[in-house]
This record gives C-alpha cells, structure tokens and sequence, in this order.
RNA sequence: GGUGGAGUGGCCGAGAGGCGAGGCAACGGCCUGCAAAGCCGUGUACACGGGUUCAAAUCCCGUCUCCACCUCCA
C-alpha cells in the first residue's frame, strides 16, 4: 500500500512516488516573522508536522527545510513604527516561533534557512533568469527587476489562473513594470526604508522580492527538483505560482507535488493579523487547555478541511484527549511503557489516503475501547498489545502522552513522590473506613482529597489517583 | 468578473452509490457500598428543489448560503 497525496498542480490524489527511492525532500513555507504567531499557523506546523511523521514511519529519510521570512515590507513598516532594526523585530518574533513548535512538538525541521542568509543565492537565479530573457531590470532606474510573467508560458498553471481573467491589480504598474501581473524578483531602497535593510546587488542596493527566496532555498538544500511542497491554501496565488514561473523559468523542475492544507477561521473570516481576528497559543494556554490539547485539536480535522476556531470544539478536543490518555496513564500503571512499534492496518491505510487523520483517530479510539476492555478484565497480555499500538498511532501524530515534549514540562514533579505518600496515608484511612463499610467517612475521605485538586478512582487494581485534570 | 472549495444528527468531524467512522454531550443499562473511570445500548444526519438508478448524503441539473485566492498572508 503506497501512500497517496493530494497534489494541487493535478487537484487529485495520486501516489506519492519519491524521486530518489527511500528519501524525500520537503519544503514548507515558514512565516513571515512579522508579528507573534497565531494558532492558524500553526495548525500549518503541525500538519506538516504529522507528514513528515507519517513518511519517517513508513521508513522514508525525510529531509524537511521550512523557511523563515525575515525581512519584508511590514516588518520594515513596524520597525519605523517602533524605531527598532527590522532584524531585532524578526528575530524576537522567531523566538516566540521557536518556542511554541516546541510547546506543540513540532519535530525541527532538517533545516530552517532565513531569507536574509541567502542573499547571494537569490542573486544567482535572479541573474539566470535575466541571462535567459525571463526578467528585466526596471527602466525607471529605480533598481527593481521583475520577472516577466508574459515570457513563460505556463504561468497560471498551479492555480488554474489566466492571467487576462484576474482582477486588475487596483494600481497603476509601479516603477517600471512592463505587464500588471509581473512581480519583484529584486526592490531597488527606497529613501524613506531603513538603512540596514538593503544588499548590494548587481542592480544596486535593495532587497529581495518575496518569492525569490523560496525558489533559491528550495534549490539550495534540496535540489533543482524535489518531492513536496507545501504551504497554507492563501499561498497558492500568486506565492507558488510565482516560485514556479522563477524556477522553471530558470531551468529548474522545482518540487514534484504540491501539497496545501487549508485555513483556520475565526467568525467568518480566516485568522489573520491584518484582519484582528487573532488568537495565540499563549491564549489559548490562558483558557486552562495544555499544549497537548491544542495539538490534537489543529492535527485532527483533514488538513485540507477548514477549520472553524470555537472555545467550544477546543474545550470538546481536550475532553476527548484526556479520554485518550486516560486509557494510556492507566494501562502504563499496568504494564509499563511497553515499546510502540506498529500501528493497526486501518491507521496506516488511513494515513496513506492523503493523511486521513479523523479516520486515523477512529482507529486509536478503537484500539483504546478494546484496551479499555482489557483493563477491566485484567487481560494483561490485551492491555499491552493495545497499549503499544495505541502509542505508536499517538505518536505518528505526535500525541504520544509518554512523548518527553509533554511530560518534561510537567509541573511539580520533584513534589510527586511526596504528593504519592500523603495521599495514600489517606487512601489508607479510607480503605480502613469502606473495610468496616462506614461509608460516610471514607466519602469525607475522598472528598476532602477531591477539594484539594485529588481524583480517586476504585480500579480492579485497586485506587488510583491523579491530580487536577477538571476544566 | 475569473479560479478553487464547503454546507453531514444537540456539537465536533470522517465518508463519497447499497450494510449508520469516530469523539463530545444526552438518555438507559452493567460494574460500584456510592462515585469516578470503563463497557453495552439508544439517534429515522447528510443546505434546498428536481432528476438518473432496484438503491443517492454520495452521480446529474438547477437554486440558496458560506469560505479562500485573484493585493501582504499559514
């Protein structure tokens, strides 16, 4: 059974078949650092995120790059805004980036290159496709130079796009452009744009035009040809139709699949800074739900279905995920860790179908209702075979709840083996109580631990207990 | 105007011609001293109107509503 991708260049599924058998080369498009991130890209990460798993589970050698955009026009504007260097905003921007793929276990990537660092690789294709008759320098002087849409012909063909069908571009072509649809490979400064914000170029000071950088960073760490792009729905025009035109232009075949997943909406609109429809992961943490949860709500819908944000379905996501990791924390006090290893037939044909995560968590809460039946029945030998396969499916999507990302940030974990001895003295006393079935006090008992933020559940194995988990 | 996509039960969310994915919530039962957790069961769901078919949520035609892109955007 191979795995299957939906490839927007064909809009329709195929087989994914590697240029190189066994390995596979991926370019994301990052973000542009110009503002904190939000959960919208996020959601991005993490389905790119549960990919790259899914092709390392299925024993592929995955080389991933994700891009950092970290100079453009409204990171410039914020930093005459602020009077701060535009390198200061996109990097204090990229760490809180960093920090929460960290907080979401977003794998990092192979690689994760700035636009800013590759300078002299833009300016290399830029001047090949001059060489070939693909771009032109602005004749206003201003030491722009646009690539010349008209002059390849296949322009339009990701996006199903003709150009003499698209909306006229509001304003008049800006210095010097020769067709309306034709794009900045190279932005001659500007006066009133901070100093440090330009390169030396061929054609005079400046800086890169948006989608150069793509295309000569693809090329960079994976090759002239590579297997799969991917990248928000929003980016598909002009973003990826343009990297085609530069790299293909160039000579370059460029990626082999394309791959997009679609957007998170907040109300009725996508979540976009520019709109102020936003919500960050720190607010998200704010309204008592873990990263985890989060996590499990952006990785479970299709990638390619829309998702609209509610408090609701998030809280509804992280009720479902405790149920999830109940199962594994009480099946562990069982039988231990065990070693995830294979994943049920169903899940892998669920992934290999374009990532069909929904249908892929059907099989883990499967698994888990038998396992759960093997918990009462205290079948030890059911309880580890489900527990296994349960944590290597959770563990393809990256919500193993034995995964180190989730457990090293656990608070107070220096204080549980005390929290452990203080509560069984109680569990004691309550045994004690039900034993001579006077049952009001081991009530009190359980109530009183309850009040303290303590859980206390009868199991065939006798009590268990566990903290603080109500919302 | 052009391009792509979506409307599924109280909620979330898969599926894409035939036997009701899965989760959350609700209700009933089992288990329990009582709970909790778990397990079992309960729902005449497919925007609307036509059509094709033995059979349509799934195909065709039409209608409505919504989203994204065509300008920076994950």
């Amino acid at each position: 059974m191979t795995l299957r991708l939906h490839d927007t260049a064909t809009r329709s599924v195929r087989d994914f078949v590697p240029l190189t058998p066994g390995q596979v080369g991926v370019y994301l498009c990052g973000l542009t650092v110009q503002s904190v991130p939000h959960i919208g890209h996020l959601r991005s990460a993490i389905n790119y995120d549960v990919l790259r798993r899914w092709l390392l589970h299925i024993g592929f050698d995955v080389t991933f790059v994700r891009n950092i955009t970290d100079v453009d026009d409204k990171i410039l504007v914020k930093s005459q805004e602020t009077d701060r260097p535009f390198w200061a905003i996109a990097y204090a921007n990229k760490l809180v980036l960093d920090a929460d793929y960290r907080s979401l276990n977003v794998l990092a990537p192979t690689y994760e290159p700035l636009a800013t660092g590759h300078i002299t690789e833009m300016h290399e294709l830029i001047a090949a496709l001059i060489e070939l008759g693909h771009a032109y320098v602005s004749a206003e002087g201003t030491g722009d130079v646009y690539f010349d849409v008209p002059s390849f012909g296949a322009y339009g063909s990701l996006s199903g796009q003709k150009i003499d069908d698209m909306l006229s571009a509001g304003e008049a072509p800006e210095r010097g452009k020769r067709h309306p649809a034709d794009f900045a490979l190279w932005k001659g400064v500007k006066a009133d744009e901070p100093a440090d914000a330009s390169w030396a170029s061929p054609w005079g000071r400046g800086r890169p035009g948006w989608h150069i950088e793509c295309s000569a960073m693809a090329r960079r760490y994976l090759g002239a040809e590579f297997d799969i792009h991917g990248g928000g729905l929003d980016l598909t025009f002009p973003h990826h139709e343009n990297e085609i035109a530069q790299s293909q232009a160039a000579g370059l075949p460029f990626a082999r699949y394309w791959v997009h997943h679609a957007l998170l909406n907040l109300g009725e609109a996508k979540m976009s800074k520019s709109l102020g429809n936003v919500i960050d992961v720190a607010a998200v943490l704010a309204m008592g739900i873990r990263p985890v949860e989060l996590r499990y709500y952006l990785g479970v819908p299709h990638y390619r279905s829309r998702i609209d944000y509610s408090d609701e379905a998030l809280r509804e996501a992280a009720t479902a995920y405790r149920r999830i990791e109940g199962f594994v924390q009480r099946a562990v006090e069982v039988v231990g860790p065990g070693r995830p290893k294979d994943v049920p037939p169903a899940f892998a044909a669920a992934m290999n179908d374009d990532l069909n995560t929904s249908a892929a968590l059907a099989v883990v809460h499967d698994t888990i209702r038998e396992g759960n039946t093997a918990l009462a029945a205290s079948d030890e030998t059911g309880v580890r075979a489900a527990l296994t396969e349960v944590r290597a499916m959770l563990g393809v999507l990256g919500l193993d709840p034995l995964d180190p990302a989730w457990t090293a940030g656990d608070t107070g974990g220096e204080l549980k083996p005390i929290v452990d001895a203080l509560v069984k003295l109680a569990l004691e006393q309550r045994a004690q109580a039900r034993a001579r079935k006077d049952w009001a006090a081991a009530d009190s008992v359980r109530d009183q631990l309850k009040n303290a933020g303590v859980q206390v559940e009868d199991t065939p194995a006798g009590p268990r207990w566990t903290v603080g988990e109500q919302h």
